[in-house]
DNA sequence: GAGCACTGC
């Protein structure tokens, strides 16, 4: 191992130039007590520097400092200003203001509160922060609330997707990135807001990436309706970029359906961890970026001097090499070397990329990080999804060691040498460049934004993937024949929170008198893997899973798993149980059937909802009783993009894209290979698997599907 | 006869 200390990890973090020095006194004194505990840390006073960081824990929570860029006059004018009041001062001034803030800095718990007390929801307006998340809105909700000492759901409440914690005197509310997109479908210019705030903007999940393009509009469009112009709105006039037409057709778009209401200016914070600050101030034409400083110790860095090839042995020489305070019986550590037991080891954790930001698990002194990342890759040709093994960015290597320095001074060893690490992108790939877009278009859609490929996004999907899902949504009946949405049936897919196919086959649904089973099947076909096969009881799993099997396929199979489930409840309850009982009584039906009791109960919540939204949509729901040819049918009427004819060979070629492709083991019609058959997922490991396969005629796709097939015999 | 990073509506 080669040693290269590379001294406080933030450093490296900090994007905003050489001139930013710690300008601050506050942020001095944490220097100096932070090299204090250091101190005390040679000196093995383990207990005492705990002490001292839950002490500093709490402190930090309400009082991190700020470091800026530039503006060394103003620096030179402002006294010791307290950092609230000069991030207030901060947002005040800036329609749209870059925070880069270290884990740890308090920005997501605090920097609401602030706003909140500096009265920019005093005419009853909501200040938005967005999470990538589930499980970050509602804990930092949780955690504010209690800040404030009021009960989640009134002044500082939650909205995820299931679970809605606001009322109508919740000021500060948090979610998902993809539930204000939602919102922004029945509130286009947003209007309960006055501040918008993106969390985490630097993992560009596919839904942030969306909103920071929308909210640019909705910022400028509501700004010219109170008669104010945004920074960027000015810069983009003056210095003639070329989307410039389309922006304006966009923000024409969204000011026709403003009509002639006024909205209060919208204020933009986008927060970000690392390397991105830069970028996302070019995109909002030079947006003023401030750093949040955070509590972040000492991590020491070290690296291997040549490349590993097998990183679990690398892993392991690690531990026990340089590991001294990992304490190990002599037996555990042969069992280690024998990988096999590895997990029983106190002290070791191993973690994906979870650990990379949504959880922080206590005590983490030490992270080896293999320099390694499995992502899904979408190919829009063929449109075949794939997991692959890629190098991580440097980001990612910075937010995985930082994790060693968040309650005193880490290590972090990284299994690849340091030249490679300056060959990692500085970013990683944002997500919007490797999936599928025909539900986000279909949004976009929705909000009156034509003009896909002119849309302003931070980075442009390529050209193949837009016009490959613009092409699959004018298949399916979602786009007129210049590209518009159609009424009724583009418009009824939008509002169902479903990939478009499965809208669809809801719609189809109504005509083949098969909604319940449909809404049963999509509901099904949302969640991941439904059954559950633990390795050591395999048979007993596959005895389990005869009794759902249908000879049709898949689906069928889904739908009879659902209606077991649901029979044995309705028969739990009759015996008067509560909730709770039947409940734990599902629970025990799921395992003795060897049944994923998590995905059966998200597929019982989809259901629910989107019975709901289909109700108040005036479609027919009834069920083709037994009729199941008919359900089928549907089937091939909705996923006719997804037919596959079997070839001498027992493998099938898909008929849209001429992919040889292989029925993936899990499913039921994996041994019978019916002539014809439809799919829902096509996934590439070693062979092109596809998996939910229901066997239909193939004479059915040029009488159902004529838009596509009657032309091509 | 396979092999499943992580999210979200």
């Amino acid at each position: 191992m080669e040693k290269r200390e590379r001294g406080r990890e933030r450093e490296t973090l900090d994007v905003t130039s050489d001139s930013v020095e710690a300008n601050d006194g506050e942020a001095r004194q944490r220097w100096r007590s932070e090299a204090a505990i250091e101190t005390r840390d040679s000196n093995g006073e383990a207990r005492q520097r705990r002490e001292q960081t839950i002490e500093r824990e709490k402190e930090s929570e309400r009082d991190f400092a700020m470091r800026e860029r530039g503006d060394e006059e103003e620096k030179k004018k402002s006294p010791k200003v307290s950092l609230e009041k000069r991030l207030v001062e901060e947002v005040r001034k800036h329609e749209t203001l870059i925070i880069v803030g270290e884990t740890g800095s308090g920005k997501t718990t605090q920097l609401p509160q602030f706003l909140f007390n500096a009265g920019f929801c005093c005419n009853g307006e909501v200040i938005g922060i967005t999470e990538p998340r589930r499980v970050a809105a509602v804990s930092v909700a949780k955690r504010v609330a209690e800040e404030c000492s009021v009960e989640v759901g009134q002044k500082v409440g939650y909205s995820i997707r299931f679970d809605d914690m606001t009322s109508s005197s919740t000021r500060i509310k948090y979610m998902t990135d993809g539930l204000l997109l939602r919102e922004a479908l029945l509130d286009p210019y947003l209007s309960r807001y006055s501040v918008i705030i993106i969390d985490e903007a630097h993992e560009r999940t596919l839904h942030t990436d969306v909103l920071l393009g929308l909210l640019k509009n909705v910022q400028l469009t509501r700004s010219h309706t109170s008669g104010q112009l945004c920074n960027y709105g000015n810069m983009k006039a003056n210095s003639g970029i070329i989307c410039m037409n389309e922006n304006n057709a966009q923000r024409s778009s969204l000011q026709k359906r403003c009509q002639n209401t006024k909205y209060p200016p919208l204020k933009l914070i986008i927060m970000s961890a690392s390397l991105d600050a830069k970028g996302f101030s070019e995109y909002f034409g030079g947006a003023r970026a401030v750093h949040v400083q955070g509590r972040q110790y000492p991590i020491e860095i070290f690296y291997t001097h040549h490349p590993e090839s097998d990183y679990i042995d690398a892993v392991l020489i690690t531990i026990f090499q340089d590991m001294d305070e990992v304490e190990l019986e002599g037996p555990l550590k042969e069992k280690a070397w024998r990988r096999t037991h590895l997990h029983r080891l106190w002290g070791v954790i191993l973690a994906t990329n979870i650990a990379e930001t949504s959880v922080t698990i206590p005590g983490i002194k030490y992270v080896i990080d293999p320099g390694l990342v499995k992502v899904r890759s979408y190919n829009p040709c063929t449109g075949i999804e794939s997991l692959v093994i890629v190098p991580i960015s440097k980001g990612q290597a910075l937010q995985r060691s930082g994790r060693a320095g968040r309650e005193g001074p880490g290590k972090c060893y990284r299994l690849y040498p340091e030249v490679e690490f300056g060959k990692l992108l500085n970013s990683t790939v944002p997500e919007i460049k490797r999936c599928n877009l025909s539900n986000i278009i279909l949004q976009l859609k929705a909000l009156g934004i034509d003009d896909i490929i002119g849309f302003d996004f931070m980075e442009k999907p390529s050209r193949a993937s837009i016009a490959k899902s613009l092409e699959e949504l004018f298949l399916l009946g979602a786009l007129t024949d210049d590209y518009k949405l159609s009424d009724p049936v583009g418009k009824q897919m939008t509002g169902l929170p479903l990939d478009p196919i499965y809208s669809k086959a809801l719609i189809l649904a109504s005509d083949f008198n098969c909604m319940e089973e449909m809404l049963i099947t999509v509901a099904m076909l949302s969640v991941e893997s439904i059954f559950y096969a633990p390795q050591e009881k395999l048979e007993e799993a596959r005895g389990a899973r005869i009794k759902f099997s249908s000879i049709e396929g898949d689906h069928q199979t889904l739908l009879n798993v659902y209606r077991a489930a649901s029979e044995f409840l309705e028969k739990i309850k009759t015996t008067g149980s509560k909730d709770k009982i039947a409940g734990k009584s599902l629970f025990k039906w799921c395992r003795d059937n060897f049944i994923n009791s998590r995905s059966l109960r998200q597929a019982r919540d989809i259901h629910s909802q989107i019975r709901g939204q289909i109700e108040n949509m005036s479609l027919r729901v009834a069920s083709c009783g037994d009729d199941m040819v008919q359900f089928r049918r549907c089937l091939a009427a909705s996923f006719f993009l997804n037919a596959a004819l079997k070839q001498p060979d027992g493998s099938y070629r898909t008929l849209t894209s001429s992919q040889t492709v292989q029925i993936h083991p899990s499913s039921v019609l994996f041994r019978s290979k019916p002539d014809c058959i439809i799919f829902n997922e096509l996934v590439r490991t070693n062979v092109n698997y596809i998996r939910n396969i229901t066997r239909i005629d193939p004479l059915w796709l040029a009488e159902l599907a004529p838009q596509y097939y009657a032309a091509q015999d």
